[in-house]
DNA sequence: CCATCATATCAATAGTTATTGATTTGTCAA
DNA sequence: TTGACAAATCAATAACTATTGATATGATGG
């Protein structure tokens, strides 16, 4: 079992945009759901998500480049699992929009 | 003050998947980082996110498609604002698959 | 009405992403 | 070794998205 690298990108704001885009996609979403499950081997993901081999191993390939996802080896098998962290930064920007938005929108609906 | 209407798509995933895909782009979530803080018109926002006019407006229409904006015109101006139900929406869903992620990895700490 | 300003839409093009079948790489077991 | 299997990468193409300059629409003030 091997730690298997990626990452590149770095500005904040470039680095949710690029997240955001990797959940843009059914597929991927759906990914991202059944890894929520748990650690899943490629193998068991092709056939839940009923894509071809190399469409499948594409989108991991962007939900990894993302940061959203890492991949380790297990002999024959390479396993993805979630990261929770990336998720959770997401998360927390969403929260700080919502927020400040609705601070906003009190503030506009007292005072205009 | 006119209300104005979008919406098309509804399956549930479909429609995350394209609010997240409206979130991948840097200027786009610029623009929902500005409106944040307030409803903003038009011409405000082509200052402060300092694209061209039609470039701006597609951006904007990119957002009300996807539900993460409403407009709606006062006068010669009109206004975007934050929808704060759909942004709690995805908010909601990045955390269910945090914790369905933080229990899983639990579990597979201690059983395997 | 007419001129003007704000914004949207259009048409063309450039750039990016998704999908496919073919090929490669890495690991294991005989 | 070799054979077989899992997954990645490649090359081609189709589908979508971003960007631009030109034009249309809608509201306002004269």
């Amino acid at each position: 079992m091997s730690a298997m690298a990626e990452r590149k990108r770095t500005r904040p704001s470039e680095r949710s945009a690029q997240a955001f885009r990797a959940l843009g996609d059914e597929k991927r979403l759906r990914i991202v759901e059944l890894l929520s499950g748990g650690t899943q081997c490629v193998c068991d993901l092709a056939v839940k998500v009923g894509a071809k081999q190399p469409l499948l191993s594409f989108h991991l390939k962007t939900l990894r480049e993302a940061g959203l996802v890492v991949a380790s080896r297990r002999g024959k098998w390479i396993y993805y699992s979630l990261n929770d962290e990336l998720l959770g930064e997401l998360e927390g920007g969403l929260a700080r929009l919502g927020e400040a938005s609705a601070v906003a929108a009190r503030a506009e609906a007292e005072c205009c």
